[in-house]
DNA sequence: AATGAATGAGTTTTCATTCAT
DNA sequence: AATGAATGAAAACTCATTCAT
């Protein structure tokens, strides 16, 4: 009862380099997003990682170091799931439902939140590793997301439309809330974006049914 | 020695208060956005908006207080111009055009995305400030807007849709540009926002527009 | 009424180089006194003595020269009236008491306990002017004393003892009370000093008066 | 470049919490006497006491802090062995000489002159410490002197008089003596004050004894 | 791997002092 | 004589980083 009131001195806990590499990424990715760069302190990322100042720097050589290191892993691609896609058998509706569903799951987490927003307050300091980013992972994503819709369209599974010309729109209101969800941050956003993703799935659906149409109508 | 060689002694310039203070507040918001407001430094401010570090000080008597003056600036309310509307006479398509390029003009000016940029990555430093802009500027913009839309389409002139039904939408993707706009800084996002804009005016076009219909077509 | 409540603007006021500078010395002794000479402000000392900080400065070149003429005003000797001394007529007793309430009207007034406190907080600062001080005024006068007193036991008037020997003890009550008010200030010391008073002039009747002896007893 | 000529980097010195603390308390009683607590600054503290301005801020977070850390030390009664008395089988006489010996030795020690006039330049900044210094430890040790001195009149020892009346008056003159060493600093004062001492020792001898009487006489 | 104590290089802030009016 | 705006120098305080254990 004593050590638990008048002791927070944590003891000394080893882990392996790996894992607690890992806890210091995501506290900085918190602290990061919270305070942006110049603000955060290496005292407060060690805190919440878990160890002390001096122990951080056995893992990460600079406040820097750390910076990047997290930059590198948060903007590697992990889009496979969320990619928009046609199941065999899958209407386009179905598709629609599950891209909607999987883009907000993982676009609303706290912490892709927080990355945004990460990125957005220090697009100045890192810009070429945004730059690569664009290039190696987004680009090829929109691209893969644009074949799939002339795909669509060609085999009349969808509507034509400034939408599927342009597909990389299809998740503008997903950014939209994002936005949203960046700025007033702390749940008072939840109850607009769950409506924001409701009227989005509805305007997909309106803009990409092709009427009663469609291959099978063939 | 002489005045030729190594004078950048630069004359005391006296400006009156107004002057100066607005000429703070416009460097505060280049610094602020470029650097995150913790790394940004007042001695830049002051450097930026052409006086020293401690005359700066007989104007703002902190960072933080540089921080709110420049919000409760920035975050006036600003937005009578590119209000959604329709004028006399005139069209929805025309009136789509409008709001599109007027949006666009402003929302993409280096001023506003510099601006968001920085309410996004201080989020969390002003959350009160925020939280009331979003209550007297945003909500307000976003339900006149709403109201013409209702009144567009209650008269026939727009085509009822998801977009209508939930119309902050309208903007949705001008605010995509924006973040691209925000992450690729330096004119590089400049093709793709004009692309997105273009793309933006044809999906309005197509969403909104009654057919041949409308009032006309009594 | 709305300018006595809206504008504390003083307006300028032009006054002789005299009257300010005396202002200015009178301030400086406040704020020295009150918090010592590196935190005291030019600026406070000038808003006290009902100018502006420039303004002060057509006046003394430096917050130095400030603290020095204060010295010099305030080291000047201003003791005739609480001389030692028999006045032709006078007993001892009543010149005790003459001595007892001049000396302690005096020595307790704010200003002349304030000047104590300053002397003795800075005397690192102005080690020679104190000790000038000591040498031109306090030791002259102490020298006075110890005459008169000399003078009085020799012709009986006066009881020898350990306090005739070293006159300059006659005040040692009245400094310690001093001390009291420099340290507790604000009043509160008033009561104990008035009791330090009379227990003090008790004491010196007693130790001076010699019986009912005197020259008139010869 | 070699250790002989330019090498004074001091090798960092590692000392325990409490040991450094000591140092740096020491260090600014010092620093705080010499310039007040104004114009003391935290680097010239730091450097007394051997370590790195920041290096002392791991041990107290702030200027007031340090000064107030160092009022309790200072302030915490330390008077035991001054305390005014009669050990078993000692005279008046003695009992005085002890007590003079004692007092002037605790009183006139640098330390002790410098934390008084710390004290009183610096009274306006801690006025409720130095209030509580008064209650709980000035105000006692003096009621439990007029207590013994109290003993000593009813039981025969002492004569009673003005001093016996009001018994705090017995420091009277090793205050002033202090008073004239906190002023006249740097040894000056020495000479003086070994005069005084015996002035005052002189008195209390013929004050405060009584006659040849006593108990003993009895 | 981990830490507490220490530090150098800033950063914010203050302030005595100057300048133009 | 007086002032508001401006400044250089210094002081308090912070923080990324290092060292010895």
């Amino acid at each position: 009862m004593t050590a638990s009131i008048q002791a927070p001195k944590k003891k000394r806990v080893r882990l392996s380099p790996e894992v607690r590499k890992q806890k210091i990424l995501e506290a900085a990715l918190l602290e990061f997003s919270e305070h942006g760069f110049g603000a955060a302190t290496v005292e407060r990322i060690a805190g919440r990682a878990g160890l002390s100042k001096a122990g951080l720097y056995a893992h990460f050589t600079s406040k820097d170091e750390i910076f990047e290191a997290l930059l590198t892993q948060v903007l590697r691609p992990r889009f496979e799931a969320e990619q928009w896609q046609l199941l065999p058998g899958e209407t386009v509706r179905e598709a629609i439902d599950r891209f909607i569903d999987l883009s907000y799951e993982n676009l609303m987490q706290p912490r892709t939140i927080a990355t945004l927003r990460l990125l957005i307050g220090e697009s100045a300091r890192a810009p070429d590793a945004i730059k690569r980013w664009r290039d190696e992972v987004i680009l090829p994503y929109q691209r893969a997301q644009q074949a799939v819709a002339d795909l669509c369209v060609a085999s009349g599974w969808m509507r034509e439309s400034a939408l599927t010309r342009r597909f990389e729109l299809v998740g503008a209101p997903m950014l939209y809330a994002a936005l949203y969800a960046m700025l007033f941050c702390e749940g008072e956003a939840g109850e607009e974006v769950a409506a924001l993703r409701e009227a989005h799935r509805q305007l997909l659906h309106e803009l990409l049914h092709n009427g009663d149409a469609g291959p099978a109508a063939q």
